[in-house]
Order: C-alpha cells, then sequence, then structure tokens
DNA sequence: CCACTGACATGAG
DNA sequence: GCTCATGCCAGTG
C-alpha cells in the first residue's frame, strides 16, 4: 500500500504547471494549488523540496493558507522567499502575506 | 526491475 | 500551540 501510488507522479508535473502559470505579484497556498492539482498539500511539499528545476518553479509564490510564508529551499531560505515575494510587489512581513490581496485561485 | 521505509515547507481538531 | 492523519517522492536491497 506504501508505494501503490507511485505510478501517479504525473501530479507532480501539475502542481509544477500551476505554480507556474500564477502571475507575477500573486501567490498560491499549498491547499490551493494541491486542491488544483488533485492532491494533497503534504504533497506539495514534497514537490517543492525535491523539485529539480527551482529555476523554473517559483516556489516562493507558494505560501501556506495561513498566508505565513513557510520555508524555502533555495537560498538564503525564507529571508530570501521573502525578499522575492517583496520584489513581486507583495508585503511579506515578518514572514506573512496578504492572502484577500495576493492569493491566486485556480 | 520490484518492494519497503523514511522524510516533508500542511491541514485540521 | 501541539498532536494526529494523509499523500507523494527519493533512496536502498
Amino acid at each position: 500500500m506504501a508505494v501503490s501510488n507511485r505510478k501517479a507522479k504525473g501530479k507532480r508535473d501539475d502542481v509544477y504547471s500551476l505554480l507556474c502559470e500564477v502571475p507575477k505579484g500573486k501567490v498560491t497556498t499549498y491547499a490551493e494549488l494541491a486542491r488544483a492539482a488533485c492532491t494533497h498539500p503534504r504533497a506539495v511539499a514534497v514537490f517543492m523540496k525535491t523539485n529539480k528545476h527551482p529555476d523554473a518553479i517559483p516556489c516562493f509564490r507558494v505560501v501556506n493558507s495561513d498566508g505565513s510564508v513557510g520555508g524555502y529551499s533555495g537560498t538564503g531560505g525564507v529571508k530570501r522567499k521573502i525578499s522575492l515575494l517583496e520584489e513581486n510587489g507583495i508585503a511579506a512581513k515578518n514572514g506573512r502575506v496578504d492572502l484577500k490581496k495576493h492569493m491566486h485561485s485556480f
């Protein structure tokens, strides 16, 4: 049972595609991304951590459903993520973004 | 090539 | 604020 779903790796590509379609200046949540990809938020976290294309995958645009930035495997950690968000016009104060202003729904 | 365990940046209660 | 439950991925034998 623990390995019965290994063939369903197509979900990962869906998450990446959806994330790439998020416009600049907007962010999405793990729950929303997972929902759009028909998967679970837990899986999305693994996708970002195990992603082989950080250059093509703006994981910094993904935040928690609470608006908290969460984490970042890229350079600088969450600090780098917050900086990138601000570069996109998103105010990430105290590691939090305004979802009601930047939350992107699929 | 097939099978199993460990690890994860969440969500909900 | 903490704990439990759930899904997907990567590595090893």
